[in-house]
DNA sequence: TTCTATTTGCAACAAAGTTGCATTTAGAAA
DNA sequence: TTTCTAAATGCAACTTTGTTGCAAATAGAA
């Protein structure tokens, strides 16, 4: 629940905080600014901008790239992309990394993949 | 080189291209929008705006996320690492993805791969 | 219930990024 | 080499994005 994962980063509970948090989980791996933003019009901008801000200075969120947006996502709960350089768009793929909690003696606790291409009808043009 | 790099992917080869790449790489993974236009007061705004969306486009820069930053990177220059998140050890490694060139119909021309952990040594303490 | 540090909205501002158009130029073709 | 054209560039005006200072509101501790 919102309310708890506010409080588990020792952040003040506030209806602007957690409408921020629904929107970006909402927007489901599409929660660019610009998105977040249009989905939040019965707030200032500024207080979505410092929200953000505080909430990535606490871990809450983690900022990522998806295609050619900034998007933000609730720590934790990122996936993997292969994304079309040309037409920006992307899906969502597994990674080997998924299934497995030891390399080289580290016991791994988090990992980012990314991969760009060109896809199939952007080939033919 | 740079100008051959260009050629491979079908760029025209442009003062102002060869200007921003070789600044790109002088940057040395801090190549930030912010400092690359400081670095190429030489042409306008514009002229770096639309060469780093065609640099990109053709798959031969990438962006990545550096702290708060996105930053721009030469295709293939960049490695793939195993980092602990204890002592920032970080280890390079191989990736899967190193050797594929095709998924999902789309034709693969650059990827991240991020890997964070608890090394050996932090795990004992 | 009271109090205070934090959060919020607003307005004015600054910075970042875009567009249309005229000029220049890389590189292909003659 | 010269000619030609699509692509690249610069400029100015513009839109969008993000920031700041300050007064009012409020979460949550005392």
């Amino acid at each position: 629940m919102i309310e708890e994962l506010l409080k588990k980063y020792n952040l003040k509970v506030t209806d602007k905080r957690i409408n921020i948090l629904n929107t970006i989980i909402n927007l489901n791996e599409t929660a660019s600014i610009k998105n977040i933003l249009s989905n939040c019009k019965d707030m200032d901008k500024t207080t979505v901008y410092r929200n953000l801000e505080a909430l990535e200075e606490s871990g809450l969120l983690t900022k990522e790239i998806s295609g050619s947006d900034i998007i933000y996502l609730v720590n934790g709960h990122h996936k993997h992309h292969l994304t079309c350089t040309k037409c920006h768009e992307s899906i969502e793929i597994d990674c080997p990394f998924d299934n497995q909690d030891k390399l080289n003696g580290y016991t791994i606790t988090n990992h980012y993949l990314n991969i760009e291409g060109v896809c199939n009808k952007c080939q033919k043009k």
